[in-house]
RNA sequence: GUGCCUGUAGCUCAAUUGGUUAGAGCGCCGCACUGUGGCUGCGGAGGUUGCGGGUUCAAUCCCCGUCAGGCACCCCA
């Protein structure tokens, strides 16, 4: 063994590239179901076009370097500021709303666990240019719409609602000020994942969010279901328009019979502080992988980033949690070798004829192999098996004087002879009836 | 970046409180089997016990370092 390779970093042997290419022809196949079309920019961007809106810090958590032209890059982390710089160039002359998505590959420099690299694929799907609910419920159903395409239900899978909007109502109405804000959803965020204990000690600290108390957030963070937030917003100012828009993404994606997968869940708040409404995770009902999927709406971020005022949302879902979660539930599909015909030669007089017809059959477009060395037949026939062969075709000394060959359905055991002339249109025959 | 845990064959795991040549199943290769596969039987290859150092007559086992992986923080842009 020379080296290996970086931490974080993954190679792709056959059968777990063949898992990455299913994850990513899912992941098309629905994007393109909701009107959907790709993009993609480039792996390698300018420094600031990260560190501008989120300052220095970040670069601590990113792979960056001077290039030879003395130029500060990056690879990227995120796709978003791409994205808004591409849909900043071309707003005027888009059709809206844009329904957009990629799967870009991301790089960020962190200590890696399980479902966390370094590097990771990551579908994202961003509609730009509508405000109303309406689109936050197209968004959250093609989330929703990915986990069906790979077998799952809802009760693999629970999506995770919240609305900034009505959670900043209810903050204030607690005595939450502006300026406090950022810090209440950061309390929000942390404390399902806090022991009982550490939460009481805060209770005697002087927060950001005062005059709201450590017990209030604690008990905005229990809020589950659209009643518990009507309730909890009873009185407040400005509370029945704050609520409006969950409300309405709620009923629509009722409509789209999609209601069994949501709870609504204040917890969820997602770190980023440019979502301005609904923000919601995906995440394995059992809880014992990351999330899934994240997203929301962030109706301000072009503006800041792209020069461009638009309303817009989406959301980010990447290939190592769900590739995790699909071997967890066994929805891996099948992978080997899968060829569609074996040629076995008797002879070594044989061989020139199964080269030949070899040759001819993958013209033909089927997928052929052979013997490399000369042996048994049986022992052909096993190598066809295991390659995973479906048909086998059998070339002899006897079947060569009469211009035939002999052709054997390996699942049925059911062999024929067949003229050589007509071989690949049998071929074909056989190959659509048991496809 | 911090703390804790774990590294034995391609995979999953054994190996008496530290004791001779580190084993098994699966997988892989070969043979039985030179005109018909899946099964079965037999055989074979494959290990610097992650790596480096230390303690000891003796280390897979104990100690230190390092690398890698896992868990919790941090972060999740």
């Amino acid at each position: 063994m020379t080296s290996k390779g970086l931490p974080g970093f993954r190679d792709f042997p056959p059968a777990d590239l063949a898992l990455r290419n299913y994850i990513f022809a899912v992941w098309r196949q629905v994007a393109s179901r909701y009107g959907f079309e790709e993009y993609d920019g480039p792996p390698l961007e300018p420094l600031e076009l990260y560190t501008a809106k989120s300052g220095t810090e970040i670069v601590g958590q990113l792979y960056n370097f001077r290039d030879k032209g003395d130029r500060e890059v990056a690879l990227r982390p995120e796709m978003t500021p791409t994205l808004a710089r591409m849909v900043a160039e071309r707003a005027n002359g888009l059709k809206k709303p844009i329904r957009w998505f990629s799967i870009p590959q991301l790089f960020r420099y962190e200590r890696q666990q399980r479902g966390r690299l370094r590097e990771h694929f990551q579908l994202n799907c961003d509609l730009i240019g509508e405000a109303g609910p309406l689109a936050d419920a197209e968004i959250i159903a093609l989330s929703i719409d990915m986990m069906r395409g790979f077998g799952l239900g809802p009760t693999d899978v629970r999506v995770r609602l919240s609305d900034r909007r009505a959670l900043t109502a209810i903050l204030k109405q607690r005595g939450v000020a502006e300026e406090g804000m950022q810090a209440a959803y950061q309390f929000i965020d942390k404390i399902e994942r806090m022991r009982r204990e550490d939460i009481d000690k805060l209770k005697d600290e002087v927060h950001p969010f005062a005059p709201a108390t450590v017990s209030d957030l604690e008990a905005v963070a229990k809020i589950r279901g659209l009643t518990a937030v009507e309730e909890a917003l009873q009185g407040a100012p400005g509370g029945d328009a704050s609520i409006a828009p969950l409300r309405r993404t709620l009923a629509a994606l009722e409509a789209m019979d999609l209601a069994e997968w949501i709870d609504v869940d204040f917890t969820v708040v997602r770190g980023l502080a440019y979502y301005t409404g609904t923000v919601f995770e995906l995440f394995d009902a059992q809880r014992t992988l990351r999330a899934i999927c994240g997203g929301g709406r962030y109706d301000t971020l072009l503006a800041s980033l792209g020069g461009v005022e638009l309303p817009a949302l989406g959301f980010g879902m990447g290939d190592v949690v769900l590739g995790e979660l699909l071997k967890d539930r066994d929805l891996r599909p099948a992978v080997g070798p899968t060829i569609d015909l074996f040629l076995v030669a008797v002879t070594e007089a044989d061989s020139p004829h199964a080269l030949r017809l070899a040759h001819e059959l993958r013209d033909a477009g089927l997928r052929v192999e052979y013997a490399f060395t000369p042996g048994a037949v049986g022992k052909q026939l096993k190598l066809a098996d295991a390659r995973g062969a479906r048909l086998a075709v059998v070339i002899g000394p006897d079947d060569r004087a009469r211009g035939e060959v002999q052709l054997r359905d390996l699942a049925g055991s059911t062999q024929s002879s067949v003229p050589v002339g007509t071989l690949a249109i049998r071929c074909r025959e056989l190959l659509m009836r048991t496809a």
